[in-house]
RNA sequence: GCUGCUGUAGCUCAGAGGUAGAGCACUCCCUUGGUAAGGGAGAGGUCGAGAGUUCAAUUCUCUCCAGCAGCACCA
């Protein structure tokens, strides 16, 4: 058999016999490489040790310290080894298929009975079995009719599906640990003894449904997460409960912001300190649009179903619309209406009103528009995925050539609201047609090339989504990062030819004719509501002062100065802080301790020694010390603390 | 919407076939205390809703509602 050449990263190449594999590479370099090696990198694919070379390549040998690899096999073994042990357990369950996901893997199962808490103990239990039975992993490539065959016999019919799905010309991979089978695409480690026993813990059960379809069997679904050490497994684990701190559910009731009951699944009771942070944004929100050249509108709540047959939300989506029917006693037919799920066939309405002239567009109409839709129960979620909501909706009437520019604008725009808001980090998508679409490729390669075009301008990157505009045309969508990096996607910009087509908007353009315009939907926060828990969750309660809801809580040490405390907050109060007193029958501790788990930015704290020097002592969220200034100072200070950020 | 789990005081939670308990919060009293819980007393519940089994249901069963996790959804 010929020699193939493999070249190793330092540069240095060898020869083998053709059909060698990464495992017996691995062997030859050294004997402790051999045993370390849990897979290889071959001309950049990521390959299982013992799948054979058969041409030149360039090779890497990885063991446990490469992080990617490292980490990749050890989920992917547990998946296959939870399976294993699901089988052992209970050998009527049947497996389906288990990939590995971010921090972690999961695998589905076919069991009538639900997997509980005890379960997922004694899975646990036996996969460490496994671990240290240090099983061999070892592959074969079979025949497509045997593997059908194989499990036809054993009763796995979701395998044979898979199988089914897998094209023709790809191998069928076979992969068994001790006993245990598995059809897998690989790689694996070489024995089960390379999973780390102690770094992994099975974390939830929960359905899911075969192949992603809600139309076919619900399977039960067991999340792990897994790394290489129990140290980063800890740190996973801790890191979780942050996030479980910051929850925005948890913080709305603890800061008092806000509440939800079952009488109105999916909506808000706004307290008076949520509705501050609300009232706030709005007003910041107004003020910048105002400066970006929008009008502001308000459209109705309630709207007869004839307009949404006309925009097409009755066909198409109807099944998120609240309905509301009325019986008008002198009437012949039931008026039937729907609360609106978006704004934008009424703003074309406010856009039809008079003739509009070229000279009009672009023309941006803005609204904080409140909708309604109806979510799946099981889609609702806090604030963040509500029925109600209110959109920081705007629709830009212009023509074809003017959507490059509009966008750059409003790329521009999104840009320095971001910014003000503490969101540095953020990313565009641009989602391009998707197969079943309407309008002509020649419309859809100009509109397509603008928005491209408008990011260049505007100076920034983006990354496209093949196929995930919308039917009518494509989008941007803009993906901010918060500060325990997660990502939220809230901005969004759609060109939109169809709806102004439907309700027949038209502009009478510089030839005398009319002409259609084009509609670009966009949003900045999306809606004020998912918005704000995103602010929350980001800053874990403690918002930037001038958006904080309760900013300062001036906190008197005896009641001898309850006096100065009240003057102080008339001071605070008269410069535009929101100050309150907290005068009560309580030691100076109970005060610092009650405000600093409400999230006040900042506690001004007044004793004897203030009240005669005229100063405070200002404590500031999170910090130990404190320190003492004259009260008029600080009072010009949080002045300008208080001012927002556009403001100042 | 689907699968599983949960629903007891304002909050966090314990409890049992014989109609309920803790801590914090709340009210009142004492205390005037210098930067993350001072002390005492008191009040507070149709045990998510409805039906069934039972001498007896908040506890067991069923249906519904809501919440949580995941899936699906987010034209």
């Amino acid at each position: 058999m010929a020699d193939i050449s493999l070249t190793f990263p330092d540069g240095n190449a060898r020869s083998y016999p053709q059909g060698t594999t990464p495992a017996e590479v691995a062997a030859d370099i050294s004997k402790s490489l051999g045993k370390a090696a849990i897979s290889a990198n071959v001309d950049g694919a990521h390959w299982d040790l013992q799948w054979p070379l058969d041409r030149d390549c360039a090779i890497s040998i990885n063991t446990l310290k490469d992080d990617a690899a490292a980490l990749e096999l050890i989920r992917h073994d547990l998946a296959h080894i939870m399976a294993r042990a699901v089988q052992e357990l209970w050998p009527d369950v049947k497996v389906t298929i288990g990939p590995v996901i971010d921090n972690g893997w999961y695998y589905d199962f076919d069991r009538s009975e639900p997997f509980t808490p005890e379960d997922l103990g004694a899975i646990e239990k036996t996969m460490k079995d496994i671990i240290n039975r240090r099983d061999p992993i070892r592959t074969e490539v079979w025949e497509r009719t045997r593997a059908i065959q194989h499990y036809e016999q054993n009763g796995e019919p979701y395998k044979v599906e898979l199988i089914d799905a897998i094209p023709g010309d790809e191998p069928l991979r076979m992969y068994w640990h001790g006993d245990w089978q598995d059809l897998c695409r690989g790689p694996h480690l070489q024995h089960t003894g390379q999973v780390p026993a102690d770094a992994f813990k099975l974390m939830s059960v929960a359905g899911a449904y075969w192949r992603g379809d809600s139309s076919r069997q619900m399977l039960q679904r067991i999340y792990g997460v897994a790394f290489k050490s129990k140290e980063d497994l800890k740190k996973h684990l801790n890191m979780l409960e942050e996030a479980a701190k910051r929850d925005h559910r948890k913080l709305g009731r603890e800061m008092d912001l806000f509440h939800m009951q079952e009488e109105a699944p999916g909506q808000i009771f706004w307290h008076p300190n949520g509705w501050t942070i609300y009232t706030g944004l709005q007003d910041y929100m107004r003020r910048q649009q105002r400066r970006d050249g929008y009008v502001e509108v308000n459209t109705p709540q309630v709207v007869d179903r004839k307009l949404w047959e006309k925009s097409g939300h009755w066909d198409n989506y109807q099944e998120h619309m609240f309905i509301v029917e009325v019986d008008e006693e002198h009437a012949r037919e039931k008026a039937v209406n729907a609360l609106k799920p978006m704004n934008c066939p009424c703003h074309v309405q406010v856009f039809n009103q008079g003739l509009k002239s070229y000279r009009d567009l672009p023309l941006r109409m803005a609204e904080f528009g409140s909708c309604n839709r109806y979510e799946p129960s099981g889609a609702l979620h806090g604030i963040m995925r509500v029925r109600g909501f209110t959109q920081d909706d705007a629709h830009i009437f212009c023509t074809e050539e003017q959507i490059e520019e509009e966008t750059a604008k409003f790329i521009r725009f999104l840009a320095k609201i971001y910014a003000d808001l503490g969101f540095e980090d953020w990313t565009i998508k641009l989602s391009t047609r998707p197969e079943k679409r309407i309008g002509s490729d020649e419309s859809w390669d100009m509109v397509e090339a603008a928005l491209g075009a408008a990011c260049r301008k505007a100076g920034y990157d983006y990354e496209i989504q093949e196929g995930e505009g919308a039917f009518y045309g494509p989008k941007l969508e803009f993906t901010l990062t918060d500060a325990i990096g997660r990502q939220w996607q809230c901005g969004t910009l759609q060109v939109d030819p169809n709806l102004p087509e439907r309700l027949d908007a038209n502009y009478i353009g510089q030839d005398g004719a009319k002409h259609r315009p084009v509609m670009l939907h966009r949003a900045v926060l999306g809606s004020f509501e998912r918005f704000i828990g995103i602010l929350i969750e980001s800053h874990a309660g403690k918002l930037p002062f001038w958006i904080a809801p309760r900013q300062v809580v001036v906190a008197s040490i005896t009641s001898d100065a309850d006096d100065y405390v009240r003057e102080t907050v008339e001071l605070l109060i008269a410069a535009g802080v929101r100050a309150e007193a907290d005068t009560r029958n309580e030691k100076i501790n109970f005060k610092v301790r009650e405000h600093s788990l409400g999230k006040v930015p900042v506690i001004l704290a007044v004793g004897h020694r203030e009240v005669e020097e005229r100063t405070v002592t200002v404590r500031r969220l999170g910090e130990k010390q404190t320190q003492v200034s004259p009260r008029d100072e600080v009072v010009t200070l949080l002045r300008q603390d208080a001012t927002p950020p556009d403001l100042t």
